[in-house]
DNA sequence: GCAACTATGTTACAGATAAC
DNA sequence: GTTATCTGTAACATAGTTGC
C-alpha cells in the first residue's frame, strides 16, 4: 500500500492486490481511496531495511481509514474469492465433459467387444457342425467354466491315446496331447514300433514257411521215388541207400535278398 | 510459551440490475 | 413480476505479529 500525502489535504490511498492470494483475475486489482483529510501521514523513514513483514503496520491510519481500508480489500478479497469460485466451477464442468466422453467411448467399445465374441460364438459353432462334433456341442454348452477347469484337471489323470482323450474329456486334441507325459508318450511309441516288427515277423515266417514247402515238394517227391526204386533195387541187388542232393541257401533261389539280413 | 492484537481469506446475506 | 447474476458488507475463521 502507498499513500500519497499531502500536509492537510485529502489523501489519495492506494490499495494494492493481497500478497497472500494466489494467482488469479483478481490477483493484480489495487484500489484507490481518497481519505479524509487530517489523517495521520504514513512515513516509512529512512531506517535500515528489515525483513519484509507477511502482515502489514497499520498505526498510521485512523480508525476511520481502517474500516475505509477494510472495506476495499474486503471488497477485493470477495471478488477473488468469487473469481476462484467461477474458475473451480468451470474446470469441474470441463472435467465432467470429458469424462463424459471417455464414458461413451467405453460403452461403445464394450458393445463391440461383445458383438465380436457373439459372432467368433456363432463361427466355432457352425466350424464344429462341419466336423461332426453336434453330439458334444450341446453338452459343452451346457457346461460351466467350473466344469472345464475340473475337466482340465482330470486330464493329467489320463492314460491312453490323446485322440481317446480328447472324445473323452470333450477338449481339443492339442490340448490332451500337451498334458500328456513324455514318458507316456514315449511308451506309446515304443508299443507301436514292437507291434509291427512282432507282426514283419510273424508275416514274414508265414512266407519262408509256404515257400520252403513249395520248393521242396518236388524234391521230396523225387526222394519218395527214388527211395521206392532203392528199396526195389536194394531188394534185388542190395545197394545202400544215396539220399538227393540238397539245394543250399544262395543267389540261385528266389528269396535271396542279403541286404534285409 | 502465551494471550492479545491484527491482517487476510471465506462465506452468508442483502440489495441492485439485467434478462425473460 | 420473477428469476438469475453481480456486488458490497459483515461475521467468522485462520494465521502472523507483538508484548509480557
Amino acid at each position: 500500500m502507498a499513500a500519497l500525502s499531502g500536509a492537510a489535504a485529502p489523501r489519495l490511498l492506494l490499495i494494492p492486490g493481497t500478497a497472500v492470494e494466489p494467482a488469479g483475475p483478481a490477483a493484480g486489482r489495487h484500489l484507490s481511496v481518497v481519505l479524509p483529510a487530517g489523517a495521520a501521514p504514513s512515513s516509512p523513514g529512512p531506517e535500515a531495511p528489515q525483513p519484509a513483514r507477511k502482515r502489514q503496520r497499520l498505526t498510521h491510519l485512523s480508525p476511520e481509514e481502517k474500516a475505509l481500508r477494510r472495506k476495499l480489500k474486503n471488497r477485493v478479497a470477495a471478488q477473488s474469492a468469487r473469481d476462484r469460485k467461477k474458475a473451480r466451477m468451470t474446470e469441474l464442468e470441463q472435467q465432467v465433459v470429458e469424462l463424459e466422453e471417455e464414458n461413451q467411448k467405453l460403452l461403445l467399445e464394450n458393445r463391440l467387444l461383445r458383438e465380436r465374441t457373439c459372432s467368433l460364438a456363432l463361427e466355432n459353432q457352425e466350424l464344429r457342425c462341419r466336423l461332426g462334433l453336434d453330439a458334444l456341442k450341446m453338452e459343452e454348452e451346457s457346461e460351466s467354466e467350473v466344469g472345464k477347469e475340473l475337466q482340465v484337471d482330470e486330464i493329467r489323470l489320463v492314460t491312453g491315446s490323446a485322440e481317446s482323450a480328447a472324445l473323452r474329456l470333450r477338449v481339443p486334441l492339442q490340448q490332451v496331447q500337451a498334458q500328456q507325459s513324455p514318458f507316456l508318450i514315449t511308451f506309446t511309441w515304443i508299443l507301436i514300433a514292437v507291434t509291427l516288427q512282432t507282426q514283419s515277423l510273424i508275416a514274414y515266417w508265414a512266407f519262408w514257411t509256404l515257400w520252403t514247402q513249395r520248393c521242396f515238394s518236388g524234391v521230396l517227391i523225387q526222394s519218395q521215388w527214388a527211395w521206392k526204386s532203392w528199396r526195389k533195387r536194394s531188394v534185388e541187388k542190395r545197394t545202400p541207400y544215396q539220399p538227393p542232393p540238397l539245394l543250399l541257401w544262395g543267389p540261385h533261389q528266389l528269396s535271396w535278398r542279403p541286404l534285409m539280413n
